[in-house]
DNA sequence: ACAAGCCTTCAAAGCGCTTTGGATTTTTTT
DNA sequence: AAAAAAATCCAAAGCGCTTTGAAGGCTTGT
C-alpha cells in the first residue's frame, strides 16, 4: 500500500475507500504508529503548537498564581483539536524578545497573552508579527483591535463596593493587585465609582497594590488597619491575598464578618474552591479555567480563518454572598 | 554564501572562518533569521523539546498548586538550552495512554514526570517506550533504577513531629497529601517514627488523607479538633493546607502557635513565600522551583549521554522555626 | 464488447533545514 | 616554485511526512 494512501486514509480525506481505511487504521493501531509530528509540521507548514509565554516578575520571582488553573483550562481544547501547548516563562523584560524569536522559528501558531498591562505594548507587537493572538485580559490604553477574554472587573469590583455600601460601610480599603495591570486598574475604577456614588470621600490610603500573595494581603491589611480611621471593610482582589487579610484580622483579635467584612475576586481555583453551602468568603467569582477553555477555542477560530474579524468575550462574574460580608459593628 | 556555509555559522561548526560567521550573525541579526524549528528538527532527528505531563485528577478537576513553581523553575534551564517546553495536562486515566502518543508522534525527546503514587506504573511504561525522563519525587515500590530528583520526605516529617514531641507535645494529627501519593506515604513514614521511637500511641484517626486544597486542611483540621483528645499539634503537608487549618483554629477560637502548634511542609511557593523575619509558619522547608531546575538539568544530561547510569537527587528540606509552634498549653 | 466516467491507488516532488563528501581556495612546507 | 596540508566553501542527498498529477481498476451505458 502507498504512502499516500496511508496518509490519506489516516488524515480522512475522501479519496480513500472505506475498507481500506480501516485496513490502515487497524494497522497504525497494531502497530502504534503515529506520523512523526516533525515531518508532518514541515510538510504542512503549520507548528501545531499554541504558546502561552508567562512573564516572571524577575523581582519577586513571582508567578502568577492563577495560570495553572488556566491552563488546564485551554490545554483540554488543544489536545482535543490535536495541538500542543508550548509554555515559556520568561523575564518580564525579556518578553518581547520571546515573542519575536517564536515568530522568526516559527514554532507557533498562535500565542495567548497573560495579564495584561493598561499599556500593553505586546498587542501592538504581535499585531506587527502578525501572529494570531488573543489575549487574556484587556489593555485600557490600547486603541488597536484584538481578541480577549475577560471578566467585566470594572462592574465586579463596583456591585462588591456597592454591596458594602448597603450594608452600611462608610470606610472600605482596596486591596489590589500591582496598579500597571489592567484588571487592577478597572477593579479600581469600579471601586472608586460605588465610592463616588454615594457621596463617599476616600483618600488613596485606603487603596494598596501589590503583587496578589499571603503575605502581601496580610501587610497590606496591617497597613490598612493602622490607619487613624481603619475601615470596616475590604475588597480585594485575589483569594490568596483574602487569606493574608484573614490572618491579619486574626492577628488583630478581629472576626471576619463581624468585625471586618471582606469580599474577594474569586478565580475558582482549584485549591481554593470555596464550596460550601455558605462560602466562607463572599466573592465576585469567575472561573479563570473558563477563560482558559473560551480563549483557546477563540485562539483555534483565529487560526483556522485568519479573515476574522476581532473578538470580544466578556465574562460576568457572580456576586457571591459568603459568610465574610456583615454590616458594620455599631460602636 | 551557501546554504551550507549559514547553517554551520550558525551551529558553531569549527569549518567556517571566524569572519563568515560574523557576516553571517550580522546577516541573520538583520533580517531577525532563526533557522525554522519545523525543518530543523526534522533535518536533526531532534525535538528540542521536553514533556511535562501533569495529570489532573478527573474527579476534583484539581492542578496540583506547586506545579506552577516547579515548571517556573525547569522552563528557564530548558530556554538555556534551546529546549522547548511541551505542557500537557491529563485526566489521570489517560496518563499513559498520552505517553505512548507523545513517544509515537515523536514529539519530545524526554519528559518529566510528576507527583508520582508508592506504585507508580509509568516509571515502567516509560522505561518500556525507552523516552529518557525524570521523576520528581520516588516510587517507594519500584524496582527498577530510574532519574529522580526528590526531598528527604520521611526524614523531614521525622524531625518536624520530633521537634513538636520535644516542645511536650503527646497528641499530634498529620493532615495529609493523598495516601495514594509516594511523597503523602513517606510523609506519614516520618510521622509515625517519631512517634514510635518516643512510644506514643495514636490512632489512625489523628492522620488524615487528602487532595491539599485549603477547605479540605479546614474540614480535616476540624475533624481531628473534635476529636474526643484533640491534638495539641499539628502537622501538615502543605502551607495551603496550613492555610485552611488556620480557618478552622479561628472558627474555634484557639490561636495558631498558642493553642495549637502547626508545622508544616513549606514548598517555598511564590504567592506564598514565608519571608518574615519570624516565618509565620515553623516548617520544613524546600523550594519546588530549586527542584524544577535540578530536574531539568538531569533531564537534559540524561538526553545528551543516553548511556548515563540513572541518578537520584535527595534534598534536604530545612526545619525552619517560625511562630506556630510552642510548647502545649497546661491545662 | 467498448468507451466513458468514477473510484481508488500510486510515484514523485517538495517542505526548509542539516550533513555528507567533494571541490576549491588559501596557507604552509619542502 | 611546486607539493602537501589546511581551511573554506558548495552541491546534493535526505529527514518523514503531505500533496499534486497521473495511472490503474472498476462500474455503467450503449
Amino acid at each position: 500500500m502507498s504512502q499516500t494512501t496511508v496518509s490519506r486514509a489516516l488524515n480522512g480525506f475522501p479519496e480513500v475507500s472505506e475498507k481500506t481505511r480501516q485496513l490502515v487504521l487497524a494497522a497504525a493501531a497494531k502497530h502504534n504508529y503515529k506520523p512523526n509530528s516533525r515531518a508532518r509540521r514541515l510538510a504542512t507548514g503549520k507548528s501545531m503548537t499554541i504558546g502561552h509565554l508567562v512573564s516572571v516578575s524577575k523581582e519577586h520571582e513571582m508567578v502568577n498564581p492563577i495560570f495553572a488553573d488556566f491552563i488546564a483550562g485551554a490545554s483540554a481544547r488543544y489536545a482535543q483539536s490535536g495541538y500542543d501547548l508550548l509554555l515559556s516563562l520568561v523575564p518580564d523584560e525579556d518578553e518581547f524578545t520571546s515573542y519575536k524569536e517564536l515568530a522568526a522559528r516559527s514554532a507557533v501558531d498562535g500565542v495567548v497573552v497573560h495579564a495584561p498591562r493598561a499599556n500593553e505594548q505586546r498587542i501592538a507587537q504581535l499585531n506587527d508579527l502578525n501572529i494570531p493572538f488573543v489575549v487574556h485580559g484587556r489593555s485600557s490604553n490600547t486603541i488597536e483591535k484584538y481578541n480577549w477574554v475577560d471578566v467585566n472587573n470594572e462592574r465586579s469590583f463596583y456591585r462588591a463596593t456597592q454591596l458594602l455600601i448597603e450594608l452600611g460601610h462608610i470606610t472600605i480599603g482596596l486591596i489590589n493587585g500591582v496598579a500597571e495591570m489592567d484588571f487592577a486598574m478597572r477593579r479600581a475604577k469600579g471601586y472608586r465609582r460605588a465610592l463616588e456614588e454615594n457621596q463617599i470621600k476616600l483618600t488613596d490610603d485606603y487603596l494598596t497594590h501589590s503583587e496578589m500573595t499571603e503575605p502581601n494581603g496580610y501587610k497590606n491589611a496591617l497597613t490598612l488597619l493602622d490607619l487613624p480611621t481603619p475601615p470596616t471593610a475590604l475588597v480585594t482582589s485575589s483569594i490568596i491575598m483574602a487569606n493574608g487579610i484573614r490572618r491579619a484580622l486574626d492577628e488583630r483579635d478581629l472576626k471576619l464578618g463581624r468585625d471586618v467584612s471582606v469580599i474577594t475576586h474569586d478565580d475558582d481555583l482549584s485549591y481554593f474552591r470555596d464550596a460550601a453551602a455558605v462560602p466562607v468568603y463572599t466573592a465576585t467569582r469567575s472561573s479563570v479555567r473558563e477563560a482558559g477553555r473560551l480563549s483557546a477555542d477563540l485562539l483555534l477560530k483565529i487560526i483556522a480563518d485568519p479573515g476574522r474579524a476581532p473578538e470580544g468575550i466578556l465574562l460576568d462574574a457572580e456576586l457571591i454572598l459568603g459568610s465574610s460580608t456583615k454590616p458594620p459593628r455599631r460602636p
